[in-house]
DNA sequence: CCAGAACCGTACCGTACGGTACTTGTTGGA
DNA sequence: TCCAACAAGTACCGTACGGTACGGTTCTGG
């Protein structure tokens, strides 16, 4: 009952474009912006298309996360033999990533649909959210912490938890100020540093020689 | 143009029972459920009262923020001569506040309330929940780290940084799953715990003896 | 050349909400 | 005792949205 990958649907090129338009839609004026007749005039189609491709409006939107996700399709890093430099370094882009992609336009647009709509009928937009935004990322993460682990660069003995232990000292509460709607950081790549710093300082097997 | 610290306004009780309703009927159906002509059938007020109290629905939504900040008053713990042990258990216990507060029903359906507001008119509500709500737990974990330092306990240069460090070690990202509709965690002490020994191996100015 | 499908544009329907107006008590002070 | 203020309850209005139906047009395959 659990992960059962039932293949992306795959929409036409045509749906796609229109969904292209509701999330442009989504990213300027919120939920309350996205109604099917403003839609269908934006996107020069027919609200009847829209009922047949999506069904309803829940469908749209989930069709919208499932269209977003399956376009920022992460790369996996070759993990080409680590030394601690380039652990550090392959750290520092994912939190860099991290931040960039939290902080896009289309990311927050999408977990606020998704938030305002996750109290009532059991938060099906969240959980499809989490499933499709999230799994990637996570894997990219957990595969950096047992590659570093495999190169004697990290102990722990749990890679999740070390990995959350990386995530919170990356975005700390940003992304729910973020999603309150204060602005991001001017400068991902120092926070990004500054939290690979304490995670090594956490996880990392060779202490520090310089201590000033 | 900045934190002229409005007065609270202040509600009859009448008006107080009101916005308790107020807030039951958003925790239990999410924002679409609490319409006027709901909250007037419910609270055994008039419609006319409401607008005439609070303005608009808007209005309404900010009072329900102001009085339920109001009402979730911190107690700033007497920081009598900290020692080592008292200071990792005053942080443990503000990590177990945190996150009692934070995955709290009404704190949640709030949260979703003003997230799913931020992206139209300027996030007003976000501000205003960011202020009243925030404002106070951090200036208690403030208070704590400077104490600290202040007992030659810790050593960091910016509180703000330090506190924002542990934070993220505390919720990391369960903020945002709660709000998409993950139950919270089932042991709130020992992420607690997991959290500030984390803290204190960054921050702590005595090396943990013990390394088992 | 034609039939059928797909689709656009528009008009339409029911509903539900935010906000206003009005009537009917109820209270409290002069 | 009367009156002014206040509030409950209800009825009402305009609007806007989700969803459906229909006529006209383009595309496709035989």
């Amino acid at each position: 009952m659990s992960a059962e990958l039932p293949e992306i649907p795959e929409f036409s090129p045509r749906q796609n474009a229109v969904l292209e338009q509701a999330l442009k839609l989504l990213v300027e004026g919120g939920e309350k912006a996205l109604t099917t007749s403003g839609l269908a005039r934006a996107a020069n189609c027919s609200k009847e298309s829209l009922y047949k491709w999506f069904g309803d409006r829940d469908g749209l939107l989930a069709a919208m996360i499932a269209f977003q996700a399956a376009k920022v399709r992460t790369f996996e890093r070759g993990a080409a033999r680590l030394t601690v430099d380039l652990l550090r370094e392959n750290l520092e882009t994912f939190g860099r990533d991290l931040l960039e992609v939290l902080s896009g336009d289309v990311s927050l647009a999408l977990n606020r649909l998704a938030i305002g709509q996750a109290s009532r009928e059991g938060s099906k937009l969240g959980r499809l959210l989490i499933e499709h935004g999230r799994r990637q990322i996570d894997r990219r993460a957990i595969g950096l912490m047992e590659a570093g682990r495999r190169a004697g660069l990290l102990r722990f003995t749990d890679a999740d938890s070390a990995y959350h232990t990386l995530y919170g000292l990356v975005v700390s509460d940003l992304h729910v100020r973020m999603l309150l709607g204060e602005p991001g950081l001017k400068d991902n790549a120092r926070q990004a540093a500054r939290a690979v710093d304490a995670f090594l300082q956490l996880y990392g097997v060779a202490p520090d020689t310089e201590h000033a």
